[in-house]
DNA sequence: CAATAATGTTCCATAAACGGAACATGGATA
DNA sequence: TATCCATGTTCCGTTTATGGAACATTATTG
């Protein structure tokens, strides 16, 4: 071992990566998919996508790409608001949703 | 060694990982940013911005959207066009950029 | 409230990204 | 055209993310 290295980032860029885990998550609660659901489809680990949905820092854009996909989220989509504020709106957004999404799971289109 | 294990991602999720990476070039180049300047301001190595801004999927988040806070992308921002039509939009815009930023650097503002 | 299932979290082996250097390529200025 | 420098690319040791399982913690339904 040599280093510890952890990396800091700017607060934008935190922002973003928990925005984005935030609208993911909305997105496939909104979907009625669990994290197992996505996982499976995504081809990755119901781990990774916790993360991703928890805006780690770490995890790759392809996985986190591929999983907004599959909720079906526009990235780069219109969005006027600020991050600061989007980032509040969502977390005010998710709270009105269950916090978990039993089973069932009304499958979604799978093409892309 | 066990697998070879080369993931597939959809489209969608390739497409926007590359569009992601053109805005960050198109934006750098038009801030007189060198690779290196931004490497060394995002505390990373100079391969990983150049990964970056090539789309790759293996990247992080966390170093992709620190890059594009340093050189000023607006992630989230209001985009109406759909993302293939983005894609080459950006493409047409880079090809009229210089393919290269010679030395001077005018420095951005270093504060987010 | 009890039962059940989804989510959250830890641990660790291993697969993969990353850094750094070295070199090749090619564009921009003189 | 010649020179300089940014970009592109490869290699490989090291750091790090990821998968998988196991378990804890909730939330949802009956």
């Amino acid at each position: 071992m040599v280093k510890p290295a952890h990396r800091s980032y700017s607060r934008y860029a935190r922002e973003a990566a928990a925005l984005l885990g935030l609208m993911i998550r909305t997105a496939r609660i909104e979907s009625d998919m669990t994290v197992a659901d996505i996982a499976e489809r995504a081809g990755i680990s119901r781990g990774l996508v916790h993360r991703i949905e928890k805006g780690e820092m770490g995890s790759s854009i392809g996985a986190a790409f591929e999983v907004a996909a599959i909720v079906g989220l526009r990235l780069f989509q219109a969005e006027p608001t600020t991050l600061t504020r989007q980032l509040s709106l969502e977390r005010e957004k998710l709270a009105l949703l269950p916090q978990s999404v039993r089973a069932g799971a009304t499958r979604v289109k799978d093409d892309f």
